[in-house]
Formats: C-alpha cells, structure tokens, sequence
DNA sequence: CTATTTGATAGAAATAATTACTAATTACAT
DNA sequence: ATGTAATTAGTAATTATTTCTATCAAATAG
C-alpha cells in the first residue's frame, strides 16, 4: 500500500523532461512526441504520455487543464497563471498574484475542504488579433 | 450566411433544459443522459450532446471545464466560481466575487487582448472528507 | 388544407485523445 | 557482471464526443 516511487531516469524521460523545460510554450502531449521524435525518432506517443503523466504526478511538472479538448504540460511550476487563445487555443503566462488568499475566502461559502486555485483567462493572441484586423 | 437563432422548442430539449436548472449538481452529458431516460427512456446521447452544445452556444446555460476527462453543464449563467473535488470529481458552486479587476491585472502582463477570466478551486467535498477521516 | 422546406431526432458509425496491454529492453542495486 | 523490477515501442482498446444518415415533425407557402 505504500508509494514505491522508484523514478528511473530513463533516456526518454530526460529527452522529455528537458525539452519541455526548453520551450516556453505550453505543449499539448502530440506537440510533444512531434517535437521529440526528430531527436529520438523512435520515441512512442505512448511513452510520451505516460512520462509526462508521471512527471506531473510527482510534481516535477506542471499538467494544465485550460479548456480546449487536449491537456498540455508546463515545465515551469511556480504559482503563474494561464491566458488561452479563443482563436488558436495557444496558451500564454500571465504573473498576477492576487492580493487576497482566494482560498480563505472561498473557504467561507462552502463546506468543500479547499485546497488551492486556479485562476485562468481567455482572450486573443497577438498573432490571432492581427488576423482578426486584416479581416474587418 | 446570418445567425438565424431559430431556437425550437423541441420536447427533448425542453426536458434536458428543466432538469439541468432543477439539479444543482454539474452533471456531465453522460450524467444528463442517464437522468433523462428515466422520463423519456427514447432519447438519444447525440441529442443530449447536441442540445448541451447548443443551449450553451447560446448562453441559456453554461459548459464548464473545470477539470477531469468530462466537461459539465451547469444551468446557473450568474457569474460565480466552481470547486471540484479531487477524490470523486463532484462540483460545487462557491460565490467568491474577485474585489478588483483581475482582467485588468492580468493585461498589464501579457500581448494577449484579456476578455475574461475563470476561476476555480480544487478540493474535497463533504462526503469524501468523512471517508478519509474513517480510513486515517 | 396539402405540399414544401427546415430543423430536429434516434441510432449507428466515425473520430480524437488517451490509456492499457505485451513482449523485449534497460537502469540500477547488489 | 547479474538479477530484477521499471520502462520501452508498438499495437490494441477505451473513452468522450462528434458526425452521418434516414426519418420525422413543426412551420410556412400556396
């Protein structure tokens, strides 16, 4: 019943790691495995999947959830926020640090148990406003 | 080539609009099938799937993605936040109202055009409380 | 009132994203 | 170096959702 959590540090798994550090863009699993098999071409979407899932899980980092149909991954885990967009679905940082403990005061109106927050926006990227200005 | 909104009434449509504002949970597509079949045992997933996208295109209820493989459906358009838990993925609702203008905070950090944010919390409802307090 | 067109349905099939399975390989402690 | 449990590639299976198709029903035209 106890977490054996023997983490090997396979080829794979640091050619992912690393990549994902590398780029700072927000990375579906597929953008992934595209990027990684054109230096290890013989890499499986699978493997892909299960190390980032791995990855995540021990908190080394960071799996997002920020709308669209597909998970995307973050090599960058401290607290930062996430803009997506409406057009593209691209994912952008954003750094703001709400003034108040959001926990606390969610705390207040429910009798969930809260843990943490996850504060997310939606709006166009540059490239997309662009293409929306040369349209009108 | 206009927006016709041409919104008909069906039975079907009816019925899955009433019991999405009658629960206040956040049923998935699935949830809502297997609650409607009790009334209208005929009904089909696609039409469910289909009626969730477009009472949700069309702001008379809201699609949420807050998390987990599914997306939910909450029949309450006012502005309020979700906590969705992390043992059994039940969402609640909690009414926190952000004191400032996160959306302004957030322009000043990034090239992206902000219209409006999301904000949720994770935690753990009620009932899985009560289970991890009987394991420990 | 009857015909037509338009939108919606049920049921099945298709697609997309992810996860599971299996036999072969590899990292790592001894 | 060797044993063994973890990991891999490749494939199959699953899950969630969307699309397709033939049919049906409401709304509108004549």
């Amino acid at each position: 019943m106890e977490a054996k959590n023997k983490l090997r540090m396979t080829k794979q798994r640091q050619v992912i790691l690393e990549e994902l550090r590398k780029v700072k863009t927000h990375p579906t699993a597929d953008d992934m495995y595209q990027m990684l098999r054109k230096k290890m071409p013989k890499i499986s979407l699978g493997t892909v999947y299960r190390n980032l899932e791995i990855l995540s899980e021990s908190g080394i980092i960071q799996k997002l959830d920020v709308g669209g149909t597909q998970k995307r991954f973050d090599g960058d885990i401290t607290i930062h926020s996430h803009v997506r967009c409406i057009d593209c679905g691209r994912v952008g940082d954003i750094d703001v640090t709400p003034k108040y403990n959001l926990e606390a005061e969610a705390q207040k109106m429910t009798d969930f148990m809260i843990f943490r927050h996850r504060l997310e926006f939606t709006g166009l990227c540059p490239i997309c406003q662009h293409k929306k200005k040369a349209t009108s």
